[in-house]
DNA sequence: TAGGCCATCTGGTCCT
DNA sequence: AGGACCAGATGGCCTA
């Protein structure tokens, strides 16, 4: 936690402290006199400007999974929807999703910690990367997956497996997924891990 | 000082 | 309708 609070803090002031009367507030062109760095949006006519920068993210990308297409309509709806509720009402609403997203990356941050203790690694003085953590859990599991096909030839007797279908399948996934992807995980994740341990 | 990593805010979209 | 999810934006901290 290296900036824990920090921009929260300043979005609660903004919030919180600037105006008992957000309702008047919100209406007036940004930072006149609301704080400085204040991160809400405002609404000024039809349109919502950015607090913070200049610039604001408009879907041009297609979004997450293709979800962006034919927003017009939508996006002129949502607006007129949220205009009906009050920039109190909003304030909260805002602050109540704030929190969510918050614990949100929090339970995100604590799988990322476990995952991060399940795989080993050998540099423990310095914490792995999100980036890290990703790329060499699955390798690990490559190489697992690797170790246990080697080792499946021989226990794959099927009489003392309850559930030897599934196993099967599995298994063919497997192979069929090593044999599409050329297969050199176990040395690939053994030299990550050295990478790592360089520090690179 | 630049660049990497991260936490947080935010608004749009999806899902229940 | 409201919560979850997502991704862009921003700024702070740390390290080479």
């Amino acid at each position: 936690m290296k900036s824990k609070g920090k921009a929260s803090k300043r979005s609660q002031q903004a919030w919180s402290e600037s105006d008992p009367d957000p309702d008047l507030q919100l209406e007036t062109e940004p930072g006149s006199s609301e704080q400085e760095g204040s991160e809400a949006s405002v609404q000024l006519g039809d349109s919502w400007r950015p607090r913070r920068g200049e610039r604001r993210r408009v879907r041009s990308d297609g979004g997450g999974g293709g979800e962006g297409g034919g927003l017009g309509v939508t996006r002129a709806s949502s607006r007129r929807r949220r205009q009906h509720s009050s920039a109190k009402e909003r304030n909260v609403r805002r602050l109540e999703s704030n929190e969510r997203e918050r614990q949100r990356m929090h339970k995100l941050n604590n799988a990322f910690q476990a995952l991060r203790e399940a795989i080993p690694h050998v540099r423990t003085d310095k914490k792995l990367s999100k980036i890290e953590t990703l790329t060499l859990a699955k390798n690990y599991i490559k190489a697992l997956t690797t170790i246990i096909l080697g080792m499946s030839g021989g226990c794959r007797t099927g009489a003392d497996c309850p559930d030897e279908a599934t196993a099967s399948r599995l298994l063919q996934c497997c192979q069929q997924r090593l044999k599409e992807e050329d297969d050199e995980s176990l040395s690939k994740y053994l030299t990550q891990i050295h990478s790592f341990n360089q520090g690179s």
